[in-house]
This record gives C-alpha cells, sequence and structure tokens, in this order.
DNA sequence: ACTGAGGCTAGACACTGTCTAGTCACCGAC
DNA sequence: GTCGGTGACTAGACAGTGTCTAGCCTCAGT
C-alpha cells in the first residue's frame, strides 16, 4: 500500500505463485531436448531461475516431478484416442482404428522424451503416483474401447495384441533397431503410415482389397 | 620359482587375468537383482574386489561395460531365434514362428534389466559400439528370417509388423501396463502364450481352426 | 641392471539428489 | 501494534557418482 512505485523492494519476482508449473515446464523441455540424462533438479532450478533446493518446495523428489509429467502426458494420450474412438460413427471402424493406431505412435514420436519415462518404471514407479496411475488406466480404457468396436468384444489377449502392435512399433521406432533404420522424420512418417494400414488391413479380415 | 611355499607376497591375487569378465559378471548380476539404477561402477568395482577405477583399465567408461552387456545379450537373443527358425523343418512353420515368438519375449522376460538397456540408447548407444551393433543385427537377421518362413517375401512394414508385435508385448509386460495387470510370473507366462498363439493364429490366415 | 608397459590404487574434481537450517514476507489473533 | 505461525524460498552440507590424473608395483625383454 505505502510504497506505491517500487514493489516490495526491486525486481524480484519474489515467491512466483506459478513456479510449480514453471518447473514442470522447464523439466518437459529439457527432457525433450536433451534427454532424460540432462534432467537433474538442479539444472531445472537453474532454467527456473531459482536456487536448487526451491523445486523441493513443491514436489516431494525428483520422481514425484517426473511422475507429474507422466500423468500430463497420458491424459493427452488418452485425449487422443478417445477423440479417434469417437469417430467411429464418422470415418467407419477402419478409419478409427487406423487414427488411434496414428494417435498413439503419432504421440510416442511427438514427445519422445515424455513417452519414454511414460514406460520406464525405473524412472517413475506408476503405482506410486495415483494420478499419473488414473491416466494410464484411462488411456488402457480407450484401447479396450477400440478393441470392441473392432472385435465386438475385448478379452486379455485380444487388447494385449493391439497394444503390443501400436506399442511396439512406437517403441521400435524410437528405440529399438528401426529408428537407425529410417533415418530422417519424413522415412519414419512413411513407414509408420505403411505399417499401420497393413496392420489395420490384417485386423479387419484379410478379405480387404489389397 | 625360489620361494615354493608362499605366493609371491600375500593372499592377494596381485593382477586377476580375468577382471575384465568379473567386471561384467558383476556389472550384469547387478543389473538383474538391483536394476539399471543401482549400476553403478563403483560398486561392481567393490563386488568384484578392485579399487573404483580398476574398471577403467579395461573399459573406456560406463557405457562401454554396458554396451559389451549389450552385445553378449543381442548374440544370446540371435542364437536363439536362429534355433527357433532351424526348427522350421521339423515343427512346421507354425511351430517355428511360434518358437520364434517365444523365444524373443521369453528372453526378455528372462533377463529383464539386460532386455532393457538393449533397447534404451540413452544408456548405450549402439551405432558407437561395433560389436553390439553387430549382434543387434543379427538379431534383426533372424527375425527376418522369419518373416520370409512365413511371408514368403519379407519388405519393411511386414518385418516390423512382426517386430513390433513381438516386442511390444514383451515391453508391455516388462515395464508397460501389462505388467501391473498381470500379478506373478505364472500369469504372465500364460498371458503370453495365449497372446503368441492367437497371433501366430491370425498371421498364418484367419482360415485356421480356432 | 635398465627400461617400458600393463594392471592396479589413490586422490581429486565437478556434479548429482537429498537432508537440515535458516531467512523473509505475509496473516490472523490477541 | 505485537506475536506466533506458516508458506516459499535460500544456503550449506553430505554421501554418492563418473571420470581425470598421478603414482605404485610387477613382470618381460634387452
Amino acid at each position: 500500500m505505502s510504497q506505491t512505485t517500487s514493489r516490495p523492494t526491486s525486481q524480484t519476482v519474489t515467491h512466483a505463485p506459478d513456479l510449480r508449473r514453471r518447473i514442470l515446464d522447464a523439466s518437459a523441455a529439457l527432457l525433450e531436448s536433451d534427454g532424460l540424462a540432462a534432467l537433474s533438479l538442479r539444472e531445472v532450478a537453474r532454467r527456473a531461475g531459482v536456487s536448487h533446493q526451491a523445486p523441493y518446495h513443491h514436489f516431494k523428489d525428483r520422481e514425484s516431478i517426473l511422475a507429474e509429467l507422466v500423468a500430463e502426458g497420458f491424459e493427452r494420450l488418452a485425449k487422443r484416442l478417445a477423440h479417434a474412438n469417437d469417430q467411429a460413427g464418422a470415418l467407419g471402424v477402419r478409419g478409427a482404428l487406423l487414427e488411434s493406431c496414428r494417435a498413439y505412435v503419432g504421440f510416442a514420436l511427438g514427445y519422445p522424451g515424455l513417452f519414454r519415462i511414460m514406460c520406464r518404471p525405473e524412472v517413475v514407479e506408476l503405482s506410486r503416483f495415483a494420478r499419473a496411475q488414473a491416466a494410464g488406466d484411462q488411456a488402457y480404457a480407450e484401447l479396450e474401447r477400440m478393441v470392441v468396436l473392432v472385435h465386438g468384444r475385448a478379452d486379455d489377449a485380444l487388447i494385449s495384441q493391439h497394444w503390443a502392435q501400436v506399442h511396439g512399433l512406437a517403441c521400435l521406432i524410437l528405440d529399438g533397431g528401426l529408428g537407425i533404420r529410417l533415418p530422417g522424420a519424413r522415412a519414419r512418417r512413411d513407414h509408420v503410415r505403411q505399417s499401420l494400414e497393413r496392420y489395420v488391413d490384417s485386423v479387419l479380415g484379410s478379405s480387404v482389397t489389397r
């Protein structure tokens, strides 16, 4: 109230209310640009312009920060998968299935750093973080919904067969030998498109035209 | 020659010739028992009973040690896949394909720690290690051989479709949501068997009995 | 006997995650 | 208006890590 011109003392933000968000954003950026190995809490703090201990006031430990990112990742993935499922009416089963597969693999290739920690329990143990776990379940439910759309029913083996196909393709391009064998983003995208179309056709019966 | 009774001086082994091997073994053991996060060079040295710097006389850095394990892993995997391929005459295509799939997934579930670093480029960058790269190519060639056996030919999409199926299943059980949903080794083994049989049947034409 | 190299030890460095004390601004109660 | 408490943050310390450097000791070859 009193000193109208000068804020508290200087230009320092003093208790920026969004530090939590900034920490998450800095972590995500670091994760995608330099990879998991380069993601240290101290570097994150440095980028957020705070002391190396500030993040600990918002998160219990390093894993908790990553778990938050993982939760957001699964939520985004689930939303994409749900959107594909919802289009079954407009695109037909084949179109929706293709869209769902593309959503999964596209997500992995679009956010490789994030996708990796989403399936690395030694980095983030999902069962320890309720929100991340719930978001993961949500994504799983969307996969299950798609399997029902395609097969009329869903059992463990059917779901896992479908899931394994898209997940395996994503992993192989991201980290497995396929990535090495497919230099360049364009080659990868073409390969994904071709692979997924063939997969979709084989799932929907080999009686399809080609 | 001279002092027949007492070795050089004391009970110290002094230049154990197999330290390199012992380092690799200790690393592999640590990897499977406590996971990648617990695998530090210093702990490995401790277990091998040498100073923390001794491993550096046999390996350039940490990654080189892991790369050696990765190479051995791919060689073992390639051998298993080759063995399955060789049985096509005795078991028929279906039997050999099933055997090949089981070999892949079985390897992953049998050596989870090793399998993980085999598909984690941020841990071991395959292209930097010739032997590991070659062994990986060898395994890939065996997968390709199986695809030819099944389809009569092999193109990128066919190989990647098959590879993604087994790789995805392995990853999902090991690290993905499937592992959580399948508590206990028995449940996993049953699930793998069921999933793979259904996959094999769907690949060999949906005209199969069931 | 001298030399050089291989195999190893030991100390140091920068970096990490995390523990523990602080410091400082705010806010309601007295 | 002062008091106590609490939330947000800083700063120092610690053990642990990978890796650099220097040194020691043993052996082979000359």
